[in-house]
DNA sequence: TTGTATGCGTTATCAA
DNA sequence: TTGATAACGCATACAA
């Protein structure tokens, strides 16, 4: 008894209402072709077999899937978080569904989780940064698989992008840090390769300091992994300099705020002592103690237009649109000119 | 010119390696039933052609996906984040791939999400906490899709679990919190309704007060979303009663660390003018400012537990046993012993 | 408005 | 070791 009686099929219940496949499926999928007759019978056939389609089965048949894939470096910490959920929000107005692969910022995984996603049909990705292998744009192309980068913006890159500049935003925050009077400056940042936005932050951090008639040389860095122990290590490591610095650039609000710990536990006042810079303005940086100086990335809009593009192109056929998005400074507690000498 | 030409498939495959569509998929799926220098031909052919299998008919012919879908309530704060982690890498290490859902802690979507992802597929489901309509757990039961409660632990659910008694643990960490000397307490929590983990810990907290001797009905409660801001705002509301609790509660981390940055603008210092206390432990906790008491989550237990008893019900058949995780109280800097009278 | 028939890209059984 | 071939569950063009 008991026996595990197999999932109901389009077929079990095209028999159970008495009608045909094709008059389930439309009934289904165009409601309004059916008869308010036919459309009763099958729905209470549906109800009583507890039907309900195969994916697989109705993505080959109809060779699209409404899903979007998105791939993220890391569900860990929130960065990627609110951006994420405005975009599965929007898709989801349309009908669209998210489907989210992480890829602990490791390339290979990444490669994995793409092909992953476009086997289970993703009618198009969401991929953050445009650093990757050239062959995997030549691959999502031969796929027909559209692609949109976002949290960065670049004019000259190939791929299109709904992000900001990240190399502007850090040199505008990093005018305003040196224009205070710090001119030892470090930063903690996560591992360049493979990473534009980080990279793009760190250029446009000695972009300043150049601009501002420093030596971008003597830009004190140290790559590390997100993650608040590793921002406290970090920061440790830097203030043991023979000249500490008396401005702490993060390269997100990750490491900032474990720098941030990390002062305390060393005695040392934010922004008194140290300033400490962070960037993305996750919503850590509000409750940080003293509220973190970062870089507001524009989380939400970027996932809301994002859904939008790729809807767009998968709608209309027309490729997909580059859009560049304001991220600027926001001064809160942690930021001030450096102690004077008395 | 450019014209998009169809993505390849197992028969382009075989045509280009001139073999048959047999030999190239028994080649990807037990390469050692073919012979060396079959092989080579149909891998050199696949890489020519750029192929990737096709999920969806495999799914469909094979009967299975490797696939274990999760259902969490919100990917906005880092509650979920560490746990399914945990999860996706056991299921990695076993060959599976994990796929996300959230559900902005609404029942219907949940329910619409879970239907997806097993029309998706997904060969198992890991859900959080029990409480959701019988009628699913029947719908999952005759699609033969096991399901796998975690982030609570009872022993009295008909649904097995992997987690750990929020009951349980709130009332030990309340316990502590009274044996201090508070009597005036109040709780922020998520809603109740559809959440018995809130539930849980509501009633847990009501029993350390009574078996404290206290009127477990002079506990003051506020239901609110999670969220820092919501936290910040119920702990303004709390402590405007005329007589104001010297501990507050909250059912997470993600409340309590809200209601520290309130306490902070209101000139309050914790724990001297008034205690706050956390739950789950996540990152957040140890970063906030005073380092949140609180209770400790086996997040990283608790999800490759559920990775491995998931895998194997599914490769066994056997059907799936609950397990109990403790959780216990961490005491850091934002618990003290109510002021003295003076 | 409804039904018939075919194809979608794999896997797996059975022969060869 | 390899090749035919029959499912798998659904969508859709076409016919009725």
């Amino acid at each position: 008894m008991n026996s595990k009686r197999p999932t109901p099929t389009l077929n079990d219940v095209a028999t159970e209402a008495g009608v045909s496949t094709a008059t389930v499926s439309r009934c289904l999928n165009f409601p309004d072709r059916v008869s308010q007759r036919t459309r009763d019978k099958v729905m209470t056939a549906i109800n009583l077999l507890g039907y309900s389609p195969n994916f697989g089965a109705s993505a080959m048949a109809a060779r699209r899937t409404k899903t979007i894939g998105a791939i993220i470096p890391t569900m860990e910490n929130a960065i990627f978080a609110r951006g994420l959920q405005a975009f599965q929000e929007t898709l989801r107005g349309y009908g669209y569904t998210m489907l989210v692969a992480s890829t602990a910022y490791r390339a290979d995984i990444e490669e994995e989780q793409i092909r992953s996603l476009v086997a289970r049909g993703a009618d198009a990705l969401l991929l953050i940064g445009h650093d990757r292998d050239a062959q995997i744009y030549t691959f999502l192309e031969t796929q027909g698989v559209p692609a949109l980068v976002t949290w960065a913006f670049d004019p000259h890159a190939e791929q299109p992008s709904v992000g900001f500049d990240n190399h502007a935003a850090m040199r505008e925050m990093a005018a305003s840090v040196i224009a205070l009077g710090h001119e030892n400056l470090a930063l903690i940042t996560a591992r360049c390769a493979g990473n534009d936005r980080a990279r793009a932050r760190l250029v446009g951090l000695r972009a300043a300091m150049e601009a501002a008639g420093q030596d971008p040389e003597l830009l004190q860095v140290i790559q590390t992994t997100y993650g608040i122990e590793n921002g406290a290590a970090a920061f440790a490591e830097v203030m043991s300099a023979k000249k500490p610095p008396t401005a702490v650039f993060c390269g997100n609000d990750v490491l900032a705020v474990g720098a941030l710990r990390q002062a305390r536990e060393m005695g040392l006042s934010v922004p008194e002592d140290v300033s400490i810079i962070g960037f993305d303005d996750i919503e850590l940086a509000q409750v940080a103690y003293p509220p973190l100086t970062t870089v507001h990335v524009p989380h939400a809009e970027m996932g809301h237009r994002a859904a939008l593009a790729l809807i767009d192109t998968l709608q209309s056929g027309i490729p997909l649109q580059s859009i560049a998005l304001p991220a600027t400074p926001v001064f809160r507690k942690t930021l001030a000119g450096p102690k004077a000498v008395k």
